[in-house]
DNA sequence: CTATGTGCAAATCTTTTGCAGGCTA
DNA sequence: TAGCCTGCAAAAGATTTGCACATAG
């Protein structure tokens, strides 16, 4: 229901510690509301509150994406060297990136098991350990 | 010595079946000409060129790495959402990324060990696995 | 000779930024 | 009220493209 969905943007919001304003509200609830991941750009989650009714201007949805993922609500993928794509799920998951329709999706975590990772080079210490499975629909 | 280095970068270039320009040639050179891989960006390899005294356009030298890819002699690597990073290197390999300098380099093969791989989704399949491990300098 | 390739500049696309006005705490 | 936010438009980068000229086969 609506009241459940834009509580939890709020919650969402509140967790980072960032202004509850009505367009941050707006795109939480969009991101979180229905408590699924989501994987957008941000053309895209900007033509999602568009066609939901919400003004909001592309550069506050930029501006926002990169505040979100400051404050540690999301984090950003980088599968397609054109675009930017975020995420609302924080822990280290690999992805399916779907090279015909550059969309992402998540992958089954359990079903990656990596039994032997390169160490990080000498005066180096690892950060992240990204996975992107290609797929592609079959023709 | 340049003349192997000069044959390496010519025989590579027939291997995809381009035309021998002075230009291709030139990129060919810097790309291989040593034996060993690189990772470049366009600008970088454009800046490579010039300081090698070769009068290649930038513009060229995006069609060319394009055209390399297309012929299957390179492969674009998607690391860094605001660059493109291209690899002489054809096989399914690791990279480490340097957030702090954003440089790549090749991370060893052999100590990276999947055990169990998500599958591909129905109506799909799997192209390639990208692995990149994100590496900073220790402060 | 004909099809490709090249170079320049302009165009495109995504993302960021400057600045004036608006709103939260 | 003070400081953070927002929106618009302009700026900034990276990459691509149109078109006239050059060149490999």
């Amino acid at each position: 229901m609506q009241t459940n969905s834009e509580d939890r943007g709020q919650k969402w919001l509140a967790r980072g510690g960032l202004r509850p304003t009505r367009q941050r509200l707006a795109l939480a609830k969009l991101l979180v509301g229905d408590g699924g991941n989501r994987h957008v750009t941000a053309e895209g989650l900007y033509a999602d509150a568009r066609a939901a009714g919400e003004a909001v201007s592309l550069a506050t949805v930029y501006n926002t994406l990169r505040a979100f993922c400051e404050v540690g609500l999301m984090q950003e993928i980088t599968v397609d060297a054109t675009r930017s794509f975020f995420d609302t799920r924080m822990d280290d998951h690999p992805h399916y990136f779907w090279e015909d329709t550059s969309e992402i999706t998540d992958a089954p975590a359990e079903d990656l098991v990596i039994s032997r990772l390169p160490a990080a080079p000498a005066g180096a210490e690892l950060t992240r350990v990204d996975v992107v499975l290609r797929v592609r629909h079959i023709a």
